[in-house]
Order: C-alpha cells, then structure tokens, then sequence
DNA sequence: GGGTGTGGAGAACGCGCGTTCTCCTCTTCC
DNA sequence: GGAAGAGGAGAACGCGCGTTCTCCACACCC
C-alpha cells in the first residue's frame, strides 16, 4: 500500500498533466483515477470533489511555476540580466512538448465566469507574478510602471504562443523588453 | 413567423451572450433556444450541431471586433495616432460590463486541446489582429517588428484585464506603446 | 481464530446535456 | 371543408460525469 503522501503527490501528477493538458471541463475524475493508480474513493479521501482537487492543482503549479522562473532568473549576475532572462525563460518553456499557454488563464477562461476561486487564484497568481517582476525592476533602479509594462509583454507573449503554437513571441517580447529597459529612466 | 434570417440573428446574439459570458460548455443548447426564443427544431436546421453554432459565434465575432476596432482607429488623423488609439480602445472595450475578456483566448483555452476548429479560428483572429497592426506601422515607416511588439501589449493588456477585472492594463499598455513607438526607427 | 476495520475495484445513482422524436397546431391550397 | 405539410413545445434518449455505495480481500489485534 502506497502512503498518503504518495497517493497525493500521484494524484496531483496526473490531474496537472490531465487538466493542463486538456482542460478541466475536458477530464473526469475517472480518468485522474486511471492516471494516477489511485481508487476513487482514497482519491475523494484527499480531496472531497473535484474543485478542490482543482484548486491543489492550481495552487501548486502557481508555487513551483514561479519558483522555477525565480530560479533560473536569480542565477543572473545583474540586475538588468535578470530582468530580460525571464523571457528567456519564456522561451524555454514555450518550447516543452506540453506547453499549452497559461494554467491560470486557461482556466479563468474556462471557469472564471463560473468558479468565483478559480478566478480569485488566477488573479493572484498574475499578481505574485507581476510583484517578482517589481522586485527585478526596484532592484535595477527603474520605476514600478515597468514593471506593469514587462507583465503585458510576458502575458501577451503567453497566450500568444500558446495560441501559434510557436515560442518566438518570447524572443520579441525581449526585444519589446530591452527597448523598454533602455528607455526608463533609473 | 419569424423569417430564417431574424431567427439565425436572434441565435447567434443568444449564443454570444452566452458563450462570451460563461463559456462555452457552461451553456446548454436548451438555454441559447430560451434566450433566442427560437426552437430547438429550428435551431438545428440553421446550426446542425453545436460545434457549428460555436464556429459560427467565433468567427461572426472576429469581423465586429475588428471593424470596430478598425473603425474606431482609422478615425484619427495621423497614422502614430492610430497606433495609440488601439490602446484607447481596448480601455473602451474593458470598460464595458460584459467585458470577460478575449472570447478567442478563452475558448482556445477551453477547447484548442480538444477541437482544432476552435485553435484554427483563434490563431486566424490573432493573425489577422497582427496583420492590422503591421498596416498601421508600416503606414508609420515603422518595421514590422513594432506590431509584433504592439501585438503582445495588446494581447496582454486584455489578458490582465479580463483577471483583474480593471481597464488599467489598458492604459498602462498605451504607455508602453508610446515608449515603443518612440524608438523605433523610421 | 474470529471480529474489526481499512482499502481497492468498480458498479450504481442522479443529473445534465447534445440531439432526436412525438404530438399537436396552424396555415395553405384544392 | 379537409388533406398535407411546416413549425413549435417539450418529452425522450443516450451518454458521460461527479459522487456514492456495495462487495470483497486482507491485515491487525484479543
């Protein structure tokens, strides 16, 4: 027998993958079961329906989307590196086989209208998102509206490789990026 | 009796209503024939499927967004003041109640994985947004490479909108339009 | 060893939805 | 007036899904 943290994390796994991948509307709770190797009813244990199945899996892509963005980011030497290294990252994670846009938007859109926590998730993760980027800029001397400037392009970016399929709009949005870097006054 | 032009109409603004407004699979045939008041019977000769009447709402709402959009920019005297006029727009735009935000982002999100009609026609309206931005930069002197730039704010901006439920990101947007449109060369 | 309880497999239930069918009404044409 | 057909209302059907329940196996404790 699996212990529960194990089950959890299997759980957690497939209905990522699942939901990600296909929408949440788009994947019943049986196939999490199949996904996973977990029974329905240990699987009902841990989370009691599927919107709190869905809000674990949101909160805990949100932590680890950021932390992995952080970390690539942080490793830069600069200021001004680290700013423009998280389109680089962008880029790398537009390129990943799975990607399919943003968890959070593609949810909000999905569910936002009716699920008043999936909407209050994805509103704070773009806020946490666009705070990391008001940290980079603080610490490089430039004003909080770039900030607010470099979250559209990041956004924009998203959705719009998601939607062509392609990871150049991050290379642009750098370009976008540089050009806004250079001109804001320190 | 109504005429097959009237009950079509009174079909497709039900369905906008309420596809745009909950999403796609949140709304039920049986609710778009009480909001348009027209049968079922009569509903599936003009739409066979519901698939065709999701085709039909994207791609009639491709063409008013994008006359509005264009009808509104072309207005202004110079081609620089059409550029930032997108932006003023798009603040119109989020400003209006219904706003939730981009119908062709949300139900990529919804169903891109599972209907490739849907990724097909979303892609085509974002090509086709781009396409209209290239005309109004390249009627600047500016490179292509500014409505890409331009595209991505946009993109953004509507995106952040729709989260955070404020017309801010609109103008926000503008600013970092201004910035661009400024350095780029002529 | 026998009771007790935990867990797995999957059937069962209830409901909603896309789609079709039935029945009735009204109009139209001879 | 009556036959015929079109159209509307909504019941019916089939299916999928979220959730719960049943039945059985197996481990653990006296």
């Amino acid at each position: 027998m699996i212990s529960a943290e194990t089950a959890e994390l299997r759980i957690l796994d497939a209905a990522e993958a699942l939901f990600y991948g296909r929408g949440i509307q788009a994947v019943g709770m049986d196939e999490i079961r199949s996904a996973s190797g977990v029974s329905l009813k240990r699987l009902y244990r841990l989370f009691p329906s599927k919107g709190d199945l869905v809000q674990a899996y949101l909160r805990r892509r949100d932590v680890r989307w950021r932390q992995k963005l952080a970390a690539y980011a942080d490793a830069r030497d600069t200021p001004e590196e680290r700013i423009l290294a998280v389109f680089d990252w962008l880029h790398e994670w537009f390129g990943e086989p799975e990607f399919r846009g943003c968890a959070f938007s593609n949810s909000f859109g999905e569910l936002g209208a009716t699920s008043s926590a999936v909407a209050e998730t994805a509103r704070a993760h773009k806020e946490a998102f666009v705070r990391y980027l008001a940290e980079l800029t603080a610490a490089a001397g430039k004003p909080a509206s770039l900030a607010d400037h470099l979250a559209l392009l990041a956004e924009g970016a998203i959705t719009t490789a998601a939607i062509t399929g392609s990871a150049e709009p991050a290379r642009r949005a750098g370009e976008a990026a540089r050009v806004l870097l250079k001109a804001a006054q320190r």
